[in-house]
DNA sequence: CGGAATCCCATAAGATACTG
DNA sequence: CAGTATCTTATGGGATTCCG
């Protein structure tokens, strides 16, 4: 695995990237944060993720117990899905990070065109 | 903001989280914050990373204005590196996850145990 | 020393088709 | 509707080599 020797927070900052840091996790984390309940397929319209991964990304987050899901075996089928607990308070940092995300978007943006505009010639 | 009906805003966040959200630039920015100034190879024996993953990272990250670097043209070379005034304010929320991390790791663990054993047969 | 350039591989992830 | 299974492509990332 990654040696992270030198730098004893990254191990720890690596084991929760590792387990909850993919973008899916994130978004799926903060849409239910926002609605409360979503069903399978309006998170995948909200997201714009594939079904494939959607489903991958939900599995891995009840495994995780951040989500939880529940099955009501009607015709069609319906499936929604809430935080547990756990999923709310990691609503916190998932927040200040999407806070930090729309705040320093124009900023990253104009950097590159600075930077890009520096190494054209 | 994330208040918003439906979930514009996740197409952005999920622009930025796709720039600076890898696991590689998130370490890097954490060891800058912690020593300051690194020149490369502190950086990569610190971090483990590859040469060529620390090399392309830390190039976007100079890009999107997130770590300053400094090129002395002595011989032999020394490149050193810092976080700009962004990079620094990226660790607030990075360090968010991080506590949120160390608090819930075994709860996490638990969760997977709990949820493997249910599953399995 | 601090990279850049290749090569190569493992995994991530989208598209598609099928099912209860 | 809410998945699963399969295929295929895109990307990440290590190892190696070479250069100012």
């Amino acid at each position: 695995m990654l040696d992270t020797a030198g730098c004893p927070d990254c191990k720890r900052i690596n084991d929760v990237l590792s387990r909850v840091g993919d973008r899916w996790s994130v978004l799926v984390v903060i849409s239910l944060a926002r609605d409360g309940t979503l069903r399978f397929n309006e998170l995948k319209k909200n997201l714009g993720i594939s079904q494939r991964m959607l489903s991958l990304t939900l599995k891995e987050l009840e495994r995780d117990g951040l989500v939880h899901r529940t099955y009501h075996p009607t015709i069609p089928p319906k499936v929604e899905y809430t935080l547990t607990e756990m999923g709310q308070s990691f609503r916190e940092p998932v927040s200040a990070l999407g806070y930090w995300a729309l705040e320093n978007l124009t900023k990253i943006d104009a950097a590159r065109q600075a930077y890009d505009k520096s190494v054209a010639k």
